[in-house]
DNA sequence: CAACGTGC
């Protein structure tokens, strides 16, 4: 018999877990993260306890259901062993309650509680499947009306769970994967958003963009130019494309051809002027601000406000506390340098006393300009002037708080913080106690404690997460912003960093060059002329700390591998070397280079221990990069470490592979099921080096980058290098980079909101002035 | 095409 070809949830490539709640450990309910204790009723995994505990976004589990888990294993470091939820299913009711309340819920009209209760007399608790199996059974429930009926039976098949939701999106070519995650956000209505609203599954299915929507749409007889097409278009390029590319709000004119070229299909176009309707009616509506002929979605364009009012006003709180007289912070300052042992460059000095005096301060500077050691010294000098303790022992079970806070965007940036100051630092995430969905513990009700705040990293926090923080501020604190706004920028929209320092009255400092000697440094030199957008004419000719191999193709990749292998026989290993690429696939991918790097430096010696993952080999001595945080190991993202262990199942308790890897001083074990937080970093991304400096760094610059070569990725990675750069391809494609900086630029109003902001606080002082006068 | 953080 012909099969249609489906995808069964059950066939032995998915795993699962089938079972009943035992007990919620944890629910969220904005983000739906859940934690709980199920009761196992079955499974294909290795798996024989009869409870297991399960993470995931899930709806509130009720004890009367079934449900069927799709995951895998995690080892949790603090839960142990745990299962991770990607899908998951609902069993139709199992118990007499729950089939009656389920028969007799919206999902079934005209079906009241005894009508649903005479039902499962008649036919059992597995009703539903029963009438699943055999429709015809209907009609001989005694007492059903014909109504009841026909109403029964349609609705069985409409919520028939997935076997439906796949029927209903096969036609639009959508995989049996994307239909389990539409099944999955809607459960029992998702044949009905499908069909009403398809729209919807933009906003809740990831993978699902307004092209596929608009296709369904378009078979369930959706108008070409009906307006909720147009406002799901509209809706889907500010989120989905401008937010991809950094943007907080789109230009009018952009935002409606944009629209046009969504909407657009064959000869059926929808004119500028009906968009530009439908968007004046989302205004109305408050689903999208126009401000200055530009578009906003809603959260943006209050995040920018709300960022920027939170920032004039600490402004406005400059007490009379941070007037310091000059002379003490002198004084106070010389001291601190006889006790670090150090001297303060000019601009140091300034930037310190600044930030001690101010209620609000950005400190800004390029790599090696000492931003570090200006933090060091401001909370020195800190504790110093107003006499307070840095040790957190001495705040243990007291009342009042650890008065400095220093945070940053990532972990490993975090990390470096601890260990320049010795003062704990933490994400800003942790500060605020993530809560999922973009909520955070931590707000406007509940203000962090603190007195003083630094946070670095400054150039990687979008507009959400910097508006997140501000909510979160006791208006009575003194915060310092640190980056470099060379660097890349946030991977989510805005350009918080850039645009205070635009800002005029922002106070700010920047710090010049100052231990990297400018002079003798052409690395140095050849970052300034690129900020400035030039090539020096001397990119070609070999300096005493950077040269310039010039090939193409092929050869590229040969050349890097060249270069590396004469490191080596130079005596450098792979701690000195860093090869930094911009992405993983292609003929000069991160990728390919590992494979032949690590025969380069770690080549495998006969007999060796090793342990494949995919098509990787590791063993001892080989460079990795970690992946993830891992807090409680003190290990973070973008960490580098080096394999110096590898035992196998047979030699160990757990019976399980492991691989030990060493960071600085701490040495961390991973279990095969944890072998994907690391990878080979012989070669690593630009991305991942961003915080990270290296005694040598290679470089592949080729015109098959040319999506990522830009000019803050570009400059990103050569001001890795601390001693020595090697650049191996295409000058062309150098010259490239450098010239492209335009299309990296981000649409943000923030200069603008912190401006207008500024000048209406001081137009409500002057009516107070004017009112008491 | 690459990239951050996180809940028991």
């Amino acid at each position: 018999m012909a099969q249609q070809p489906s995808f069964h949830l059950d066939d032995d490539t998915s795993r699962y877990i089938k079972g009943t709640l035992i007990a919620t450990v944890y629910h969220q309910t904005e983000s739906l993260y859940t934690v709980a204790r199920i009761r196992v009723k079955a499974t294909n995994e290795n798996y024989n306890e009869k409870e297991v505990m399960i993470t995931g976004i899930l709806p509130p589990l009720r004890e009367d259901e079934l449900y069927l888990f799709y995951g895998k294993f995690k080892d949790h470091p603090k839960y142990g062993k745990q299962y991770e939820v990607e899908l998951f299913k609902k069993e139709m009711p199992q118990s007499k309650e729950a089939m009656i309340q389920y028969l007799s819920s919206d999902l079934f009209k005209g079906i009241g509680k005894k009508t649903a209760e005479h039902i499962v007399d008649v036919m059992g608790n597995d009703a539903i499947t029963k009438l699943l199996e055999a429709p015809e059974y209907i009609s001989q429930i005694p007492k059903l009306t014909e109504e009841q009926a026909k109403n029964l039976h349609g609705a069985l098949l409409e919520n028939r769970g997935l076997d439906q939701v796949m029927m209903a999106v096969q036609p639009y070519g959508l995989g049996p994967q994307l239909a389990m995650k539409i099944f999955q956000t809607y459960q029992d209505e998702a044949v009905t958003v499908i069909k009403n609203e398809p729209y919807r599954l933009i906003e809740d299915v990831p993978g699902i963009g307004f092209h596929r929507a608009d296709e369904i749409a378009k078979g369930n007889g959706m108008q070409v130019n009906h307006p909720e097409r147009i406002q799901a278009a509209c809706l889907f390029l500010l989120r989905d494309q401008g937010t991809d590319l950094g943007h907080s709000y789109l230009p009018m004119e952009d935002l409606l051809e944009g629209v046009r070229k969504l909407l657009a299909d064959g000869k059926d176009t929808v004119d500028e002027m009906s968009i530009f309707r439908e968007v004046q009616d989302m205004e109305t509506e408050k689903r999208l601000i126009i401000k200055e002929k530009v578009v906003y979605l809603p959260s943006l364009y209050f995040a920018e406000r709300g960022f920027a009012q939170k920032m004039n006003t600490l402004l406005q709180n400059q007490k009379s506390d941070y007037d310091l007289p000059d002379e003490k912070l002198e004084d106070e300052l010389s001291a601190l340098e006889k006790r670090l042992n150090m001297n303060y460059a000019k601009s140091q000095r300034e930037a310190i006393k600044k930030a001690l005096t101010s209620s609000l301060m950005v400190l800004t500077g390029g790599p090696g300009t000492g931003k570090t050691t200006v933090i060091k010294g401001i909370v020195e000098l800190y504790s110093e002037i107003h006499g307070i303790s840095l040790n957190p022992e001495d705040y243990r079970g007291k009342k009042e708080p650890f008065p400095v806070l220093l945070v940053a965007p990532t972990g490993r940036a975090a990390k470096r913080m601890t260990e320049s100051t010795g003062i704990p630092a933490h994400t800003i995430h942790r500060l605020l106690g993530w809560k999922g969905g973009g909520h955070f513990e931590k707000n406007e009700d509940e203000p962090i404690e603190g007195k003083l705040l630094i946070v670095d990293e400054m150039s990687m926090v979008d507009i959400w997460l910097a508006y997140s923080l501000s909510k979160a501020l006791p208006e009575q604190i003194q915060i310092i912003f640190v980056g470099d706004e060379d660097q890349l920028p946030s991977v989510g929209p805005g350009q918080v960093l850039k645009d205070l320092l635009q800002t005029e009255h922002i106070p700010q400092t920047r710090l010049i060059d100052i231990y990297r000697q400018s002079e003798g440094s052409s690395i140095i030199r050849l970052a300034h002329e690129m900020k400035n957008g030039q090539v020096p004419e001397d990119l070609l000719i070999p300096q005493n700390d950077r040269r310039f191999f010039p090939c193409s193709g092929e050869h590229v990749f040969q050349a890097i591998l060249q270069v590396c292998e004469n490191a080596i026989k130079k005596g450098y290993t792979s701690r000195d070397i860093q090869v930094l690429a911009p992405m993983y696939k292609g003929p000069v991918g991160i990728d390919r280079l590992n494979v032949e790097l690590q025969r380069l430096f770690n080549p495998e010696k006969q007999k060796q221990r090793q342990l494949q993952v995919a098509n990787v080999f590791y063993r001892k001595g080989d460079k990795v990069l970690q992946l993830v945080n891992q807090p409680e190991d003190q290990v973070f993202n973008g960490d580098i470490g080096e394999i110096v262990a590898v035992i196998y199942a047979r030699e160990n308790t757990e019976k399980e592979d492991q691989i030990v890897i060493s960071f600085d001083e701490i040495e961390v074990t991973y279990k095969r099921s944890e072998f994907h937080h690391f990878t080979h970093a012989f070669c690593c991304s630009i991305h991942k080096s961003q915080g990270s400096e290296y005694p040598i760094v290679v470089l592949p610059v080729v015109k098959s980058f040319y999506r990522m070569l830009k000019r803050n990725l570009l400059y990103t990675a050569i001001t890795r290098s601390k001693e020595y750069l090697i650049l191996c391809g295409e000058q062309e494609a150098f010259n490239w980079a450098v010239q492209r900086s335009d299309e990296t630029e981000r649409y943000s109003g923030l200069k603008l909101r912190l401006e207008e902001t500024w000048l209406e606080k001081d137009n409500t002082n002057d009516t107070l002035l004017n009112e008491t006068n």
